[in-house]
DNA sequence: CATAGTACCTTGCATAGCAAGGTACTATGC
DNA sequence: GCATAGTACCTTGCTATGCAAGGTACTATG
């Protein structure tokens, strides 16, 4: 028996999300330093899906360790010490690289949901192409 | 030392077809039923990436296995026999709801992009929250 | 008769989200 | 004084899945 298709629909956006994660946090990152636990409502509110911190975590510890972060701790008066993370050069570079793939991407995917037969292609018979 | 930046970026950009790849599949068997090796040509095609065997096969077999496609064999005159997927009721309805949840996340992204004032929000002191 | 194309398949690796659990501190309510 | 909830960090273990690599079998071409 197949899973309920709320099941396999969930599973596909945990997929989605996957990917476009990175770019979202890399985007909330463009203008200002934030802190993990501050991205979590940030990201929250902005996308309509929850973001855990068994997701931010190690999410932002990769970044960091590629060079696309980089961190400083900020102590607050009475208060738990926040880890800061800003955009390093590096980190510009991979966003720009990373919004002009997700252009191209989502554009042949609304080609495709437009218009079907834009890619409409005679299969061939075995052996006859060349 | 951090990886080169086209490893990293390379390496997101599988993690966003993962996500994608379902939809595309599914989109391309909207109209008619296509076979994997069809779909390989037609989707390296439309898309600007590859797609091999490794993961076009398994992938239709879970959608098969989840009951979004059906499948049947059509034997080729002088030529290895065909798998033919089609999308099943459930497919459609699937397809449906990932349609509506990638529209979504995109328009949420283009925003991000766009306007990066537009999730802005002070960060509270701790404990001085409600 | 070797090479390349069509068409199917599987195994094993690497990646990354996320649930769950842990630490430590502060503020609030009873 | 003590439980609860909020802020803020972290890790472990599970699961899903793309993809490289390898395998099978047949046909057409040079």
């Amino acid at each position: 028996m197949p899973p309920r298709l709320e099941a396999t629909t969930e599973k596909w956006e945990v997929q989605v999300r996957k990917g476009v994660l990175e770019l979202i946090i890399l985007l909330s990152l463009r203008k200002h330093e934030r802190y993990g636990y501050e991205l979590i409502t940030v990201v929250t509110g902005a996308m309509e899906f929850e973001l855990t911190e068994g997701t931010i975590y190690p999410l932002l510890s990769r970044l960091h360790k590629d060079g696309l972060l980089t961190a400083r701790w900020v102590e607050v008066p009475g208060g738990v010490p926040r880890k800061y993370y800003r955009l390093s050069e590096r980190g510009r570079d991979a966003l720009a690289a990373m919004k002009t793939s997700w252009i191209r991407l989502t554009y042949a995917v609304q080609r495709l949901m437009g218009d079907p037969r834009a890619t409409r292609q005679e299969p061939t018979i075995r052996g006859s192409a060349k």
